[in-house]
DNA sequence: ATCATTGCAAAAGGTTTGCACCAAA
DNA sequence: TTTGGTGCAAACCTTTTGCAATGAT
């Protein structure tokens, strides 16, 4: 809990439980949540905090590059408080999102900016398949 | 005209004008727009066309596999009569969407697959940066 | 003639905003 | 004490739905 509270400190942001309930758990967890899951685990723990506060502060560390924001085909936005630049990977049978970590990421990313004279800044990567698990 | 005609029919789908019109007009375009961006160009030469219908007629051609739906982080999505799956290289600064044809995307996505033991299907690479236009 | 598609309006998400109150610094 | 965050409700925007009228086969 002290880390989380000393990362917004250095960021310049206000301390707040809500921030750091909505930062704390999305570090602690791997399923990258939507808004609503995020709102109604937080409700359990914090039974007075309100959507628009979940909004607000998801904005807030989105822009503190502190989470980010990915769309995985859905009408909604999931947040990853994993800011490297990975690649997730979806099941579309049990729709969940997975972090994917590999090595070969980077050389991709400066092939397509040699080819493109674009100046790359990030990338998202999403792959769509059925996992191991939901394939038997 | 004729070929779009054609296509719909091989897909036993019925032909209509609107689906004509919003299909030719994706096939026509590399801009990748957005259901509000085809109903109000098509509302020139088809004024009674509605709102639901184009996005009754996009959700067809997505099932029918003839468009692809993209989401390259706005809260809406944008639509592409390109199906094969190609990355799309985002400028930040004009913002817009450009098809990307790179001869090692297939490698990439069979090494995901080994990594991942997913029985993948298809993915979603974007590209994030300044055109070279926007880079003066 | 049949049956799917269209257009309209209403409803349903998801997200943003304005403002009074409250809490962190 | 000041500044900015929170919570509530209303508004907004994108997308979906129900249904009667219309059009494609």
């Amino acid at each position: 809990m002290l880390m989380t509270k000393e990362i917004l400190r250095q960021k310049k942001l206000k301390v707040t439980p809500q921030r750091l309930s909505i930062f704390y758990m999305l570090k602690n967890t791997t399923s990258h949540p939507s808004v609503e899951t995020i709102y109604s685990l937080l409700r359990e723990t914090h039974p007075t905090m309100s959507l628009a506060t979940v909004y607000k502060t998801l904005s807030v560390l989105v822009d503190a590059n502190l989470v980010q924001q990915i769309n995985v085909g859905e009408n909604s936005f999931r947040y990853d408080a994993t800011v490297s630049p990975h690649p997730h990977i979806i099941c579309s049978k049990c729709n969940e999102v997975h972090d994917l970590h590999l090595d070969f990421v980077d050389e991709f990313f400066y092939k397509v900016q040699e080819e493109t004279n674009f100046k790359l800044s990030y990338q998202k990567l999403y792959f769509y398949g059925i996992c191991p698990t939901c394939q038997h």
